[in-house]
DNA sequence: AGGCATTGGCTAATAGCATTAGCTTTAGGG
DNA sequence: CCCTAAAGCTAATGCTATTAGCCAATGCCT
């Protein structure tokens, strides 16, 4: 019988198109199985297991994330950069809302560090407000708290009035701003 | 034999304790009919099945959520009841971790309503402002994105870091009530 | 080239879950 | 006192994850 050449990587890959496809409640071995033409069992020879497949669709998410945030703090700095980035982030969210949706994951290494990357980028776009330390990382908590916020409230489409909501995600984005730049 | 004594609501009072003690997974009819000392079939004579349960559930902390934030800003205006709102959100989530956690369901007539209150709580607290409209709309909008965001995060174990989470909340605050002042 | 260990696939079996069908008993109102 | 409606039950189905153990393909080493 030909070998269908799976890998982790590959895995992942099915995952993520099955959380994409019917959210993360889809996100099942079994799904899995089918995308990769396997019995369910095969799987279990590239992952231990179906909460290890979920923290590592997390992670390839979260690393995604990470990737967009960089390239859209690239050149800028100060309110540019972080405007560029609440936007990127959001832009993420709305694009592929099922994957954001998944991103939440019970607390493991793996994550843990994936994690730590994203609020690397976070702080080093703070630098040029003059922010460090404690005062740098209180202020990341509240960019995280206000873009994941509102990217799990748009995804499940909480946000049900007409109003546009590149105006309420634009006023968000002032208030973390304005408050940047005088709490230096 | 002798009955139990069920109702709706005696078996949602269950399945909230079980998604208190392990979490929205722990949410199962097993778990719920053992707790009520049942079969597990005859949960069906309350419940439509299991979606509607988990419906139930979030209306019934989003109700809850409501209930302590109008006892919170009553007596207060402006900054002072903006504040003490969030205040209260971010403790009930720091309160009930597991249950903060559950209160995200997919979009359904029930639990729009009861979202639909907690949202009229905030558009009251607004008022103070001069807000009106869609302006209140779009600051509704900052205020749950702000207080959902930080909750699902400090719920989920995602701040990680030793400084303190009243700081940041504090700061977080301060971003809303700030911007809330100047955008009348 | 040939042997052989490693790897990646398989089938079969188990156990937990939700759901449905259909039966029995309880409780309470005429 | 009956008898209907509600509330419980058992049994059966089908989906899920997981484990055990088997077999074939791959590729390395001589």
């Amino acid at each position: 019988m030909a070998r269908a050449g799976l890998s982790q990587e590959a895995v992942v890959d099915l995952a993520l198109q099955a959380v994409d496809e019917g959210g993360p409640t889809a996100l099942t071995l079994a799904a899995v199985a089918a995308r990769a033409g396997v019995a369910i069992p095969s799987l279990y020879k590239h992952v231990r297991n179906l909460a290890e497949l979920r923290a590592l669709v997390s992670v390839r998410i979260m690393n995604e994330l990470s990737d967009l945030l960089t390239e859209a703090v690239l050149g800028r700095s100060g309110d540019e950069a972080v405007r560029a980035l609440m936007e990127a982030w959001r832009a993420y969210a709305v694009r592929h809302p099922h994957r954001y949706a998944a991103i939440i994951q019970a607390p493991d290494p793996a994550t843990a560090q994936a994690g730590e990357r994203l609020i690397g980028i976070l702080l080093a776009t703070l630098r040029a407000y003059g922010l460090h330390g404690s005062a740098a990382v209180h202020a990341v908590r509240c960019l995280r708290a206000m873009a994941h916020g509102f990217g799990v409230l748009e995804a499940s489409g909480a946000f049900g009035l007409p109003e546009k909501l590149d105006d309420s995600y634009d006023l968000l984005v002032r208030m973390a701003i304005s408050r940047l730049r005088t709490a230096r």
